[in-house]
RNA sequence: GGCCGGUUGGUGAAAUGGUUAACACAUCGCCCUCUCAAGGCGACAUCCACGGGUUCAAAUCCCGUACCGGUCACCA
């Protein structure tokens, strides 16, 4: 029996070679300097921050370079698929602006010439490429049980030696055809191993384009390649589609540092030049004294709808990771606000040290993104959150569209914008005493008793405010009244002299402040004053009672 | 335990052998013809995990130690 006949049978109704299955794929026609990348999640969930990162991350490089970035789903896992998973990472993606030039765009549908780029649709083009090994003796069935396996860790452990399927734990590295054919006429069931060439001893030198120059101990674990369910793993996915794919750069995260001597390995007997790496660290946080990934079961911020639900804007958490990924990119945005998606990532400047996330940062980060908006923009987006959020609030908004834009605009759209909004959710407690709907709902009634004095807030309304006033003359005439009710004008000539005075024009101000906003700390009180109009102004004066 | 990686202030970090260790967040002060949010100014690492070595010179190079992290699946 030939080798081909022996591969056949081993991995029955593989319709193409390893051949014909590379001619399928052609070589990419990119300028020079294009980096081909990929983003490849496995659909087990929502989308956690650390994709949202690796996968921001991949997509800049490759654009910033005029390559490609493409979307690969890994659902070689069948146990740990979970239902409209692919859905959910490419809505939770999109959602970021984060798009892909390849690869898929839903459970059944796919864009590009390199498909499919859903694994579980690939089956028959590893069997070719593991047949292919097979047919060189480079690869061979396996037909350990679980537990044979299991006593050989024990035994493994016990002698302190390294864990694993190599050398002499290798039982069926040297299996002869007849030996196998025999135990699969029995009905006994194998797996392709792959039949490593390395040596321990030997070292590897691989250069990561974040960490520069590795030395790892080469590969000599006979590592799975086609499970029992027909599938590849990892590693042999990685070799296969990465290679087809004509990939020229894999992005992904730390935790496949230390797998690598693998993956080169397996480039190396294919034959194929190997990729360029990119090791990111992943986002940690501080736990109880130790500081650990960030995890999706246990930290509500890993996962991107919590964002979403706390009303930060998506801008907002880009800018933080692009800051993360780049520490000079947030010199750079600062000069370059209007086009901060302008900026060009290098490798060398991504950390190699796990960075904590820094919940503290990236709501200054909102609060200043916000702060560049339009009065316009932020009404939709409070609008849009609101509508999914606070119904109420919605309908305010909708109801006094003009006036809500107008509202939002005080301090707004001027050199020095206010920062006072955090994110989309607090634009209601920012505002609400603005409308008469909220104002005696939401504010609970202010105990004011320090500088009380309803004789000055009725003449001040009915004899001194005066719409049609300027900033400046609407603040004069505030301290003109001041010395008609016993303050004074001048906030100095208080401080010098606090006895001979109720207070100063600073507490006339606050007077008004807190009996029109039930609040001692608002913007703008002429603005505010402006837009609530006479009318509300002399109303909710008149219910101003201690 | 083996292998690999990391270690600069409360946090993210810059510096790639050469003056007083950038910058940003947080914190704390002071200033600012109405309060806040801001903004301005200033404070905050006697020193770059520790020990040794190389060098005229080290956070930066070398060795060792400690600590933290990753990985060692028919999971990705």
């Amino acid at each position: 029996m030939t080798k081909t006949e022996y591969a056949n049978i081993l991995l029955p109704n593989v319709k193409h070679t390893k051949e014909e299955y590379e001619n399928m794929y052609k070589d990419r026609n990119l300028k020079e300097g294009a980096i081909v990348t990929r983003f490849a999640p496995s659909p087990t969930g929502f989308v956690h921050i650390g994709g949202l990162f690796t996968s921001f991350i991949a997509t800049r490089f490759a654009h910033q370079t005029g390559g490609i970035c493409l979307l690969r789903i890994e659902d070689t896992d069948t146990k740990r698929t979970v239902e409209n998973g692919i859905e959910e990472i490419i809505r939770d993606l999109k959602d970021y602006g984060i798009t892909f030039d390849e690869g898929a765009i839903s459970e059944t549908e796919e864009i590009g010439e390199y498909g499919p780029y859903i694994q579980s649709k690939r089956k028959d083009i590893y069997q070719a490429f593991a047949k292919y090994l097979i047919e060189r003796d480079l690869a061979y069935p396996c037909f350990m049980t679980e537990e044979e396996q299991e006593t050989i860790r024990k035994k493994q452990e016990n002698v302190k030696a390294r864990i694993g399927i190599y050398g002499q734990f290798a039982k069926f590295r040297n299996i002869t055809m007849d030996e196998a054919l025999e135990r699969i006429s029995k009905g006994e069931k194998y797996i392709i191993r792959f039949k490593s060439p390395g040596n321990f001893e030997n070292k590897v030198i691989i250069e990561d384009a974040v960490r520069g120059k590795l030395s790892f101990p080469e590969n000599d674990l006979d590592i799975v390649l086609i499970k029992k369910d027909g599938l590849p793993t990892y590693h042999f996915a990685h070799l296969v589609d990465d290679h087809l794919m004509k990939v020229t750069h894999i992005i992904r995260s730390d935790e496949w540092l230390s797998s690598l001597p693998i993956h080169v390995q397996l480039f190396d007997t294919f034959g194929y030049k190997r990729p360029i790496y990119a090791h990111l660290s992943p986002l940690t946080k501080k736990d109880e004294g130790g500081i650990r990934k960030l995890s999706k079961r246990k930290d509500k911020e890993a996962a991107v709808s919590y964002y979403h639900e706390a009303g930060i804007p998506k801008e907002a958490v880009k800018i933080y990771i692009m800051t993360t990924a780049n520490s000079n990119y947030e010199e750079w945005y600062e000069k370059n606000k209007e086009n901060w998606l302008d900026f060009t990532l290098s490798f060398d400047k991504v950390s190699t040290s796990g960075s904590l996330f820094d919940l503290d940062k990236l709501t200054n980060i909102s609060k200043n993104f916000i702060s560049t908006m339009k009065a316009s923009e932020l009404y939709e987006e409070a609008l849009n959150y609101s509508q999914e959020f606070d119904k109420e609030f919605y309908d305010l908004l909708t109801k006094y569209k003009d006036y809500s834009i107008n509202v939002l605009n005080i301090e707004r759209e001027v050199e020095r914008p206010r920062k006072d909004i955090e994110n989309y959710a607090s634009v209601r407690k920012e505002i609400s005493y603005m409308y008469d709907e909220l104002f005696n709902k939401d504010e609970t009634p202010y105990e004011y008793k320090d500088f009380y004095n309803k004789d000055l807030l009725t003449y001040y309304i009915n004899n001194v405010y005066d719409e049609s006033d300027d900033k400046q003359t609407w603040f004069n005439k505030i301290k003109e009244i001041c010395p008609r009710f016993g303050f004074a004008s001048e906030t100095k000539e208080y401080k010098q002299n606090p006895d001979n005075y109720k207070g100063s024009v600073s507490h006339v101000c606050e007077l008004i402040r807190v009996a029109v906003t039930h609040r001692k700390e608002t913007p703008d009180l002429y603005e505010i004053l402006k837009l609530l109009g006479k009318d509300r102004i002399k109303e909710r004066i008149e219910k101003f009672n201690i």
